[in-house]
DNA sequence: AAATTTTGGTTAATCGTTTAACCAAAAAAT
DNA sequence: ATTTTTTGGTTAAACGATTAACCAAAATTT
């Protein structure tokens, strides 16, 4: 009995060595490799590294061990075929070293890593040609789902929705768009601006600036609509000079803030839809030594790091990437499992949070 | 002729509509499909669309028209397990949300777009299990090739061996090891602690610190060589009180510094490794008034955007991000085009560039 | 002891593309 | 008019893993 297992165990170990040298050459091994040292079939091998219950125990540790030994990898490629999915993800962001951005996505990969499943991150830097060329990127590369936010240009619909007619599950996050009636998962900028405008109003400012993005990207737009509304609900007059619309880029920021300051009748306070923006109207201000919080007040939006660390530091909103990111992987899983790819406008809108500093915080 | 021209145009609409209703039902359009419409092979519409030298003009216009129509999108998983290339490449990081890595990556993607290359990003987080699990994942993708910098906490090299071992080209850039002899693109480390060091001297400083990253790592070694030789240099005494190793966060910068400003012969200036941990720094000094540069000088390490964002804007090393990325894909096409992968410690130093701000500038 | 079920596999087709090897018909050369 | 070359394809076998369908032997039931 225990001549027969040493007998059996020498045999192995002589295919065994023969195959580990065909591993020297650098040929990749396959289930086909493990087959032939265990003399048993490559669907055999399937199997039992599957845990499938037609294989029996002793079966299953045998091609596992032999899969060490030979130092097997699945080749993905091939079961993606098969199996038609690639356990693949693609995430599409404007770019990638905006904190906002970066966080969102590594808490997706988290998330979808777990899963099994893997992303590949493409960004668009703001420019709708970019983003097709990345759709089709992503299609190409046989994705199972897209996970975006829409770049600053992005109008035209057409690229996302054949993305929709592909079948294939689109996520949208921050910049999304109703008319595309998919998931959507973003905070509740509308709210927003509602306690962005109250905080100031407490802070007694009374003329309230706006530099806001472009009317036609949603988010910007429920900014806006939160602003005026929320100017109306505490009796101050919407006077149209005070409202701008711009790039929200740092350079754009402080051009915008000029225009404001050349005005006859100056804002006490600016409310800036984008953090970069926020930053560049304050560099301006700061050089023309005109006192923040002082003389204006200044809230950004985004919370990015930074904003804690010029001078003053910044008022701004915190958009929970964190749990963005989440919720837009956990919403793509609800897709993977269905067999049906039903997509619909579902939005999961989370509360903002204002973080109050120094650049509209008077001591008093 | 013409009616013969006609009736074959109204037989092609005919059979490709019969396929259009197919494509409604979401089964994606293959080879097949178009070979089915024109009544040729598979091998000749794959023959066609790659221009092969073996097929009319006139059926390669008939194949592309139809491919068109069908909406046909070529299964990239397909091709690549028969091609045995999946015509991605990884791409390991710290994490993106720097600018330096994320302007790195930028510059990488856009040179291996144009050659029908796709980048899967993956962040390690400074954490040596999650770099494994990285590598693990691009291998398991069956990536054509891996650009990596390294996290923090690496010092084990068996993970890296792993790539070789599989024959798949590595690149390194930034955080490299010598002693994993594959391609490496950087600055130079020693020479920029030299520049620094130089320039504190020209203004006039006279007992310079260094808070230094880890040892083990080379560029954080290389940069300590260069603030020591650089000392030397210029007839300064070493003080091992002023050489300081660290994680190089934004807390740590600030822990480290506090622990300089408890000696009783404080420094005069202070060169940190890294723009996040003089961020903290500085920080620190701001809260207890102690003036920079005129009290203690200032001088960090990556050109970090916030560097020119704060009060005093920080001194830093520009590192060429875009020309790494650059090189590093270029290197990696390089192995891509051989048919036999020949790794070996091939270095591209690219040289630093000092810029200069308010946080080491005595205006006199 | 014969019939049935369970165990532990095997066989062969399949995913969509590529490519080596082959071939018939047309064109060019002798 | 025969041979050679070129043109424009076709056939069939890969790539590696998965899986539906099948089956022999062993175990269990009747």
């Amino acid at each position: 009995m225990i001549l027969i297992k040493i007998i059996n165990t020498l045999h192995l170990l002589k295919r065994l060595s023969k195959y580990i040298k065909k591993l020297n050459t650098k040929k990749k091994t396959t289930i086909k490799d493990i087959a032939n040292v265990l003399n048993i079939s490559t669907a055999a091998v399937s199997k039992a590294l599957h845990d499938d219950s037609r294989i029996s125990k002793k079966t299953k540790k045998a091609v596992k061990q032999v899969a060490k030994n030979l130092n097997y990898q699945p080749n993905h490629l091939a079961s993606a075929l098969r199996k038609g999915k690639s356990n693949l993800v693609g995430v599409i962001v404007p770019r990638t070293n905006s904190n906002f951005f970066s966080s969102v996505i590594e808490n997706i990969e988290e998330v979808l890593n777990k899963k099994g499943y893997n992303i590949i991150i493409t960004q668009s830097n703001e420019s709708y040609k970019k983003e097709c060329s990345n759709i089709d990127t992503l299609l190409f590369t046989q994705v199972d789902g897209i996970i975006a936010s829409m770049a600053n240009e992005t109008i035209d619909l057409e690229y996302y929705e054949k993305i929709k007619a592909k079948g294939i599950p689109l996520i949208l996050f921050d910049r999304g768009e109703n008319d595309l009636n998919v998931d959507y998962i973003g905070i509740n900028d509308y709210e927003s601006s509602h306690v962005i405008v109250e905080h100031l109003v407490s802070q007694g400012r009374k003329r309230i600036a706006h530099i806001g993005g472009y009317k036609h990207t949603r988010i910007f737009n429920n900014r806006i609509r939160g602003y005026v509304d929320a100017l109306k609900k505490h009796g101050l007059p919407l006077d149209n000079e005070l409202l701008l619309e711009s790039s929200l880029t740092t350079a754009d920021g402080r051009a915008k803030m000029a225009e404001l300051l050349k005005l006859k009748n100056r804002p006490d306070a600016v409310y800036i839809a984008g953090d970069y923006a926020a930053l560049g109207a304050l560099q301006l201000l700061n050089e023309l030594h005109i006192k923040v919080p002082e003389d204006i007040a200044l809230v950004g939006f985004g919370n990015e790091p930074f904003t804690a660390m010029v001078t003053p530091t910044i008022t701004s909103i915190n958009q929970h990437s964190a749990e963005i990111g989440k919720q837009a992987a956990l919403t793509f899983l609800e897709h993977a499992k269905k067999e049906v790819i039903n997509q619909s406008l579902n939005k999961i809108i989370l509360d903002a949070e204002l973080i109050v500093r120094d650049s509209s915080n008077l001591k008093v």
